[in-house]
DNA sequence: GTCTATAGGGTGATAGAC
DNA sequence: GTCTATCACCCTATAGAC
C-alpha cells in the first residue's frame, strides 16, 4: 500500500483531516508534513502555492456527497414515507460527514468565488435529486422544488443545532417525532 | 477582579467584532488593542488569563437574544399564521445576528463546557418560548415542544443553507414559499 | 522527491518604568 | 492603567545539497 498511494493525495488527506479538526488557522505546515511524515519543505514541492493551495485541494474533496441518502429512500410509496426514510437516513449518517459540512460553513466566508460555485453545484444536484424524488407524489415541478428545500433546511437545521451544537444532550425532544410531525405535516399540505 | 471598567467592555466589542468577523484563530492580541487605541500590554493587565479569557468573555455576551422575535408574534391567530409571521420575522433579522451563530457553530468544539451549556440555556429558553406560543393552538405540552423543535430547526435550517452558505445565490426557491409550505403543513398535521 | 538549514516575520505573553 | 522593550516560540516559505 505505501508503493502504490500518492504522496500527493495523503498529504490532501492529513490535511483535510487536520482542517476539519481544529480549523484551517490552527493548523500549520508543520503539523500537516508531521503526520503525513515529511518534511515542510516536500510538502511545499507538490503544492508550490503552499498552505492556500492546499486548503484549495482540501474543500475540493471535502463536499460530502450524499446523492445516495436520496437514491435509498426512492422506493417510498408515499410522500409521508418517502421523508420519514430521508431524515432517519439523514441523521443517521456518520457524524463526520455533518463535521465535514460544519467545517464548509466555518471556512465559507474566506472561500474564493470558484470554491463556493463548487459547493452550490454539489448541494443543488442534491436537492434537485430530492425534488424529482418527490415529483412523483405531486405532479408539479416547482412545488416539488419548494419541497425539496423545506425538507433541507430541515434535515440541515436539526444537524446543525441538536448534533453540531449538541442541543440533542439537553432537549428532550427525539429526531423521530421531529421527523414524523415534518413528514405527516408536508403530507397533508399536498392533499 | 473589581467592578467593569469602560475600557474592559471596549476591549471585548472590539474582540468580539473580529472574532466573529476573521475568526478566533486569525485574530491577534496585537490586532485587538490596536482597534481599542491601547498596547498589548495594557490589555493583559485587564485580562490576566490573555486570549483566551478574552474569548470566554466575547462568548458569554455574543449569544443571539432572540426572544423578542417570538413575543412580536404572540398576536397569532391561528397556528399557521403564527408560524408565516414567526418565519418572516427570524428570515428579515438583521444579518449580523446569523454572523454571530455561524461563528458559535464555528468556535463550539473550542467551547469549554460551561460555556456550551451557556448557549444550550439561552436556546432552550429560546425553543421553550416557542412552545409556550403555540401550545394554545395544540393544547398538548408534549406536542407544542416538537412543534416547537421542528420549527427551530426549518428556521436555523434555512438561515445556514440560504443565508450563511449564500444558496439564495443560486436557488430560484423563495424564503417566503418554504414557509407557507410549512406553516400550512404543520397547521394541516395538528388537525 | 526529499532533505537540512535558515530567512523573515508574526505570536502570546511578561518585566519594569511612569 | 498604560506604556516601551523584550522574550521565546511558532509560522510560512525558500535555497540548495543529495
Amino acid at each position: 500500500m505505501p508503493e502504490r498511494t500518492n504522496r500527493r493525495d495523503n498529504i490532501v488527506d492529513a490535511a483535510a483531516h487536520l482542517f476539519v479538526q481544529n480549523g484551517y488557522d490552527a493548523t500549520s505546515v508543520r503539523q500537516i508534513a508531521d503526520v503525513v511524515g515529511v518534511t515542510e519543505a516536500a510538502l511545499y514541492y507538490h503544492f508550490k502555492d503552499g498552505k492556500r493551495e492546499l486548503l484549495e485541494a482540501v474543500i475540493s474533496c471535502q463536499i460530502p456527497d450524499l446523492l445516495h441518502v436520496v437514491e435509498e429512500c426512492e422506493g417510498a410509496e408515499t410522500l409521508q414515507d418517502f421523508i420519514v426514510q430521508f431524515g432517519q437516513r439523514m441523521v443517521a449518517l456518520n457524524p463526520n460527514r455533518l463535521e465535514k459540512l460544519r467545517w464548509m460553513v466555518m471556512e465559507f466566508p474566506r472561500m474564493t468565488g470558484d470554491e463556493r460555485a463548487m459547493f452550490h453545484r454539489k448541494h443543488l444536484a442534491f436537492q434537485n435529486r430530492i425534488a424529482v424524488a418527490v415529483e412523483r407524489f405531486l405532479g408539479d415541478a416547482t412545488a416539488a422544488k419548494t419541497m425539496a428545500a423545506t425538507i433541507t433546511c430541515m434535515v440541515f437545521g436539526y444537524g446543525f443545532l441538536f448534533l453540531c451544537l449538541d442541543l440533542q444532550s439537553v432537549s428532550d425532544v427525539k429526531s423521530d417525532n421531529i421527523i414524523q410531525l415534518l413528514a405527516q405535516g408536508l403530507a397533508a399540505a399536498t392533499r
